[in-house]
DNA sequence: GTCAATCAGATTGTCGACAATCTAGCAAGA
DNA sequence: TCTTGCTAGATTGTCGACAATCTGATTGAC
């Protein structure tokens, strides 16, 4: 029996690396909330036909994160205060959640992925590299999830992930300031690597809430320039 | 302004056509766990071509009930127990923050609601059919969410409820007997529009979990055999 | 001027055919 | 006997073309 384990070869699919482009697309802004999803367009500029770019299409609707209509086409969506509010609340209640199945589970292999990821995040952060930094960010929330040993909770949590990584995308690229602190997020990390839980769902809360009411004025603002 | 509330016009494609003919296929065992999703056969007997049929299986793999190999087909997904356990925890959690959410947003025509669905369950439980009865039981649970007012968990409930319906279903299927008690969901209908909110999440528990050990018993059956 | 009917253009939905890939079986060689 | 290479058949992935539908502008009647 051999040792070595290998990982899975990767989707080789034209649709898997369609789906990855759109999905990148839509959470960095390239594609901007509301905006219509031309599919002989794009088609055209990914040298595809239609067929698997409209694979992609449905994949990502059922994503959530762009929304169909018969005939009309896929548009991406929009983006308003309430959704953020109804997000940041699910967050809430999964991340308690995840922190009571990790805690028990909590090994050495864990630490070190917490700190591994962490570092990828500060790493980010000093080149100032945003994108880049949201996304090492939500994948450092993802440890707790992945090691949850719930595939259900982990799956809902990757669907609500990418719906913040958007919201982030989005505000981060419109204000185009200076990314926050390089530490922000070295309480939680280390709280997690403690022994109060009590402490680390505390602080995740308020970790959770960092920048919610600057993410809710935003969707705001893109809610008045609408109208 | 018009009083009258008109439907929205349902999906006229065949691509949503086909999408809840697999759905419902999968849902009440006509198409068994593990089994593959054959394009060429099924688009045969639906008379469509593949086409839409593949958008379709798209979306159902997004959806969780099938997995995709490339260029080795869709299979509708195996059930272990682990899923049953942690699609129970789940089910638990966002049951809870359901709950919590609709406690204050309860009024007259939620109560109303309830009991209307409560009757379905009823009637499907008197006309034995199993069917049915899962299905409506299921949307009994879905008030609670609808009325929570949080899009996201009422999305993550119903992604979930599908779950669950595949394995009551299956599960009803196989031991084939009579119908549980009519009555079951007196209490749970009866303290939701109570003022006891703790009373209403302890019970909710308890009823979440009345069949999940025979759920679980089940699974293990299913995997035995599977040897 | 207002409103309804009509029409052209664009876009989405669907189809049938072809290309790429996988699987199972068989044959050849060590 | 086991392994390797090959082949044929079946299945999935992709393509280009056609049909159905929507949108907006135009026309014409009142």
């Amino acid at each position: 029996m051999s040792r070595t384990e290998f990982e899975p070869i990767v989707d080789t699919t034209r649709r898997a690396e369609i789906v990855g482009q759109l999905r990148r697309a839509i959470l960095t802004g390239k594609l901007s909330p509301g905006q219509k999803v031309n599919e002989l367009k794009i088609s055209k500029e990914m040298r595809v036909s239609r067929a698997p770019l409209r694979e992609a299409v449905r994949e990502l609707v059922q994503d959530g994160l762009l929304t169909n209509i018969p005939y009309a086409g896929a548009y991406v969506i929009n983006v308003v205060p309430k959704d953020i509010e109804d997000a940041y609340a699910l967050h809430h209640v999964l991340e308690d959640f995840a922190i009571d199945l990790v805690w028990p589970l909590r090994d050495q292999r864990f630490a070190a992925e917490l700190d591994r990821r962490h570092v990828q995040v500060k790493e980010a952060t000093r080149a100032l590299d945003t994108t880049r930094q949201i996304e090492t960010a939500l994948q450092l929330h993802s440890v707790i999830y992945e090691w949850s040993d719930n595939a259900l909770l982990l799956d809902t949590w990757l669907r609500l992930a990418r719906r913040l990584q958007m919201y982030f995308a989005l505000h981060q690229q419109a204000r185009d300031e200076p990314v926050p602190d390089v530490d922000m997020h070295e309480d939680y990390v280390r709280l997690l690597k403690g022994k109060d839980i009590a402490a680390a769902k505390q602080h995740a809360r308020e970790h959770i809430d960092w920048n919610f009411a600057e993410l809710v004025a935003y969707a705001e603002s893109l809610a008045t320039k609408r109208k």
